[in-house]
DNA sequence: AACTGTGTTGAG
DNA sequence: TCAACACAGTTG
């Protein structure tokens, strides 16, 4: 959706007249960190003054390789071979490249250049539903971003992450557009009386002592099951989801605006799903919500200072792309640049 | 003319 | 496996 990758277009060619540009090969920001072991990379701040130095500099991320235009490769070796990973404006922008083929081909335990991935993180979900072949192309066409985004719009999990036939068939009951309460401290959800009577009128709920409630079993989109506490506040006269709520919207991320939809499987079970979407993007500009916030970190901050410390994945990704000298993406889709 | 990404090599 | 280096093949 949104945007591109380390890997975006924007961010290649097409602007390197105009832009910001991050000059030459003189490291446009600060030097990062190598998030594993070393693999040995040298690291190699050069002193650009002297003309002499004709040499490209190494890059201090793992799979990175200089381009002698200041631009920066990446690639990985499989097999004896090398995968050709593109090439990319900011060192970064190819160390996330790596990255995230380096935990598709070998897995979340492959050594990075930033914090892996959570083994949750619908950005592992989405890279493993992704052929290998898949992966390098979007990475090499600067579209990785843009189909993370996506898959991570439409509800559903990344398509062959689960065997369509293993999904039985859903019955939407109802969304919820999350209130600043439901995702503050009070660890509890309202749910819309008339939603709640409609779809979650069970007994002993409401009983006047057994007002203990119950516990309700939901599946997420990547298949994780969250028991939440359904019970009815007699105080307030309202539904609410509780005990275990909190933790739901602290992995989630989720904020105030975002949206989860609750549903119910047609099939005998009669399993119970929940899934949260992100704030829609208000058009014309990318919404702060979902740009910053997708893995409920905020990334703005660090963005702008242009480090990826405790970023992972899609967040290193799109700092990377968002930190000063980048031109792409953030700086396309936002309408002031910084 | 500029740039990408492959060929190739030596180190780890 | 991996990066350094050179440069052939492409692209604009």
């Amino acid at each position: 959706m949104d945007s591109s990758s380390c890997i975006d277009e924007s961010s290649a060619s097409s602007d390197a007249g105009a832009a910001i540009l991050s000059p030459s090969p003189t490291p446009p920001s600060p030097p990062p960190p190598l998030q594993r072991m070393g693999s040995g990379t040298s690291t190699l701040t050069i002193a650009e003054s002297s003309s002499e130095s004709r040499k490209l500099p190494s890059s201090q991320y793992k799979g990175v390789v200089p381009q002698p235009n200041g631009r920066w490769g990446a690639q990985i070796y499989e097999k004896h071979q090398r995968v050709w990973l593109g090439t990319f404006n900011l060192e970064r922008e190819a160390a996330c490249a790596y990255d995230a083929a380096a935990q598709r081909f070998r897995g979340r335990d492959a050594a990075t250049n930033f914090p892996p991935l959570s083994p949750d993180a619908h950005e592992l979900a989405f890279l493993l539903s992704r052929s290998k072949a898949e992966v390098v192309d979007m990475l090499r066409k600067h579209t990785y971003l843009d189909e993370l985004h996506h898959s991570r719009l439409r509800l559903s999990p990344p398509p062959s992450f689960l065997p369509s036939a293993s999904k039985p068939p859903r019955e939407h009951l109802f969304d919820k557009s999350v209130t600043p309460s439901d995702v503050g401290k009070l660890n509890r959800l309202v749910i819309p009386k008339q939603q709640a009577e409609k779809h979650f009128s069970l007994p002993g709920v409401v009983g006047g002592e057994g007002a203990k409630g119950l516990l309700l079993s939901f599946e997420d989109g990547v298949g994780k099951v969250w028991r939440f506490r359904y019970s009815y506040w007699n105080s307030s006269q309202s539904y609410v989801l509780t005990k275990g709520w909190s933790r739901f919207v602290k992995e989630k991320g989720l904020k105030a605006g975002d949206t989860v939809g609750f549903y119910r499987s047609k099939g005998g079970d009669g399993q119970l799903y929940i899934e949260c979407r992100i704030r829609a993007a208000v058009d014309g500009g990318v919404s702060p919500d979902k740009v910053f916030r997708l893995f409920g970190v905020d990334i703005m901050k660090a963005a702008v200072g242009a480090n990826e410390n405790g970023k992972r994945g899609l967040e290193a990704m799109e700092a990377a792309m968002s930190g000063p000298g980048s031109v792409g993406w953030f700086k396309k889709q936002c309408v002031v640049g910084m």
